[in-house]
RNA sequence: GGUGAGGUGGAUGAGUGGCUGAAAUCAGUAGUUUGCUAAACUGCCGUACGGGGAAACCUGUACCGCGGGUUCGAAUCCCGCCCUCACCGCCA
């Protein structure tokens, strides 16, 4: 959410900006500023009116232990006056917060000035690829014959159990799950974040500081007997540690990772894009998330890239880093960057991270800020990445790795798979 | 699920109608003192939204779990809700 000052302040610019991320509803700019405007008037009316109450209040209380009761009595009935006006005050004033706030959780992030412009994923920039093609047998298949070859993911059985999108993972194909949450928690520790396991439910408020509500509704799991939402990634309980805190500056960063399950409704998902892992219901992901001083979070922002390619790079998988153009970035975000492997025998990029600053956007909503040198609060900024999310990952692994006969591994796994090979 | 107790500032915790935005202690912070560490002493130390000011700062209002009500006036009284803790039951 963005803040009224910087709109008011620099409306023109924020407009400008805006279109960048195909938002030109300019009308709601300035709905959003009239509104505060109104706000701002009314509450200085009507705090003048509620010191005149209490003030009158505290005569009452004088008059009436003096035995004063003829006097108490006017002033009696000047307040009851008065209490009408700050009734209906506070009734406007309401809804004219409301309308602001409502107004306001309409307006994406703007877009940092490295963003490129750009209406889809055709016009995301790629800024470097890394890891060498491999040269596949003869007769290589795609990860979903792999899967059923090898006997690594029983999809009919998960969608006995639960439904499609739900995938069982089995034998080799369950360790598999096992040693790349283990090898990418290590990773992410070993660079300095502090490993967290998060509950995989959360309530409203967690949905709504990290933007999932209310846009995002029809995405997420609900569960309705207790009002709680299955996380979508752990970025929401994580991120959400920090919701309504101030923290230190010197407590900065805050550097942190969970694995999570992540469940995701994807409705209206179908066809080839869903086949295989490329798109399910229920996946594991290892999250990072940071929380930083506003000054750094471009600086940081390199910097989880560099880590996350280096996870990457570890797993010898060819890979490429796009910077998202305007029209391909999510709503909450400032600038993306995604990280896509080869598929190679699907023959295409498949999206495994995704590393945003979001700076103070999510913060705002959440309230999440800190203490400066000179004692004055100000918003944190927040970032986050997957490092990693599996199911990509998996299929590019199988697919790249493909042998003769049989199924290899990256040398990073070895010891986590008690082997060298996956089969 | 049952019974009981309770939700006050970073923490502990006082406060049953106006003198309370809130005692005290601890933590934090700035300083003084002492040869260092430590201690002692002194000052400061909630948040949000307004108004004024270049700023330091001054000032208004709101907030004592949340929402309503009573009252000239509510942390304090009444109603509803949420949550926490303890014990019992059940269970991994």
């Amino acid at each position: 959410m963005l803040q009224v000052g910087l709109i008011r302040e620099h409306k023109a610019e924020v407009a400008e900006r805006l279109a960048l991320k195909g938002f030109t509803d300019k009308t709601l700019l300035d709905t959003v500023i009239s509104d505060d405007d109104a706000r701002r008037r009314l509450q200085s009316d009507n705090d003048a009116l509620l010191a005149r109450r209490n003030q009158a209040s505290k005569e009452i209380g004088t008059l009436m232990s003096n035995g004063q009761k003829a006097e108490a009595k006017d002033l009696k009935a000047e307040v009851a006056i008065l209490k009408n006006t700050v009734e209906a005050n506070e009734r406007r004033l309401a809804e004219l917060e409301i309308s602001i706030r409502e107004g306001l959780q309409r307006i994406p992030n703007l877009p940092s000035p490295l963003v490129p412009p750009g209406i889809g994923a055709d016009d995301n920039v790629e800024v470097r690829r890394g890891g060498a093609m491999p040269a596949l047998p003869e007769g290589a298949l795609p990860h979903w014959d792999l899967i059923r070859r090898h006997d690594l993911i029983d999809f009919e059985t998960g969608v006995k159990l639960t439904g499609s999108g739900f995938p069982l993972y089995k034998g080799r194909g369950a360790r598999l799950q096992r040693a790349l949450i283990q090898y990418f928690l290590d990773a992410n520790t070993a660079a300095g974040y502090t490993e967290y396991m998060p509950p995989y439910l959360v309530n409203e408020a967690s949905a709504h500081s990290t933007g999932q509500l209310p846009d995002k509704e029809g995405q997420m799991y609900y569960m309705p007997a207790d009002a709680l939402y299955l996380i979508p990634t752990a970025e929401v309980p994580v991120t959400n540690i920090y919701r309504d805190e101030i923290v230190k500056e010197s407590d900065l960063p805050i550097r942190m990772t969970a694995h999570s399950p992540c469940f995701r409704r994807e409705a209206g998902s179908f066809g080839k894009e869903v086949r295989g892992l490329n798109r399910v219901h229920q996946f594991d992901k290892v999250e990072i998330v940071e929380i930083v001083h506003p000054d750094k979070s471009y600086e940081v922002l390199d910097r989880m890239v560099a880590h996350v390619e280096g996870l990457v790079a570890a797993l010898g998988l060819p890979y490429r880093i796009l910077r998202l153009c305007g029209g391909d970035m999510s709503f909450a975000s400032a600038l993306t960057y995604d990280f896509e492997v080869w598929s190679a025998a699907q023959g295409r990029w498949l999206e495994v991270s995704s590393v945003s600053n979001f700076e103070a956007f999510q913060t705002n909503r959440m309230k999440l800020r800190y203490r400066d040198a000179e004692g004055r609060i100000r918003l944190a900024h927040s970032l986050n990445g997957s490092a990693l999310a599996l199911p990509r990952i998996v299929a590019a692994i199988l697919e790249n790795y493909q042998m003769a006969e049989g199924i290899g591994l990256p040398a990073v796994l070895h010891s986590y798979m008690g082997s060298d090979r996956l089969v």
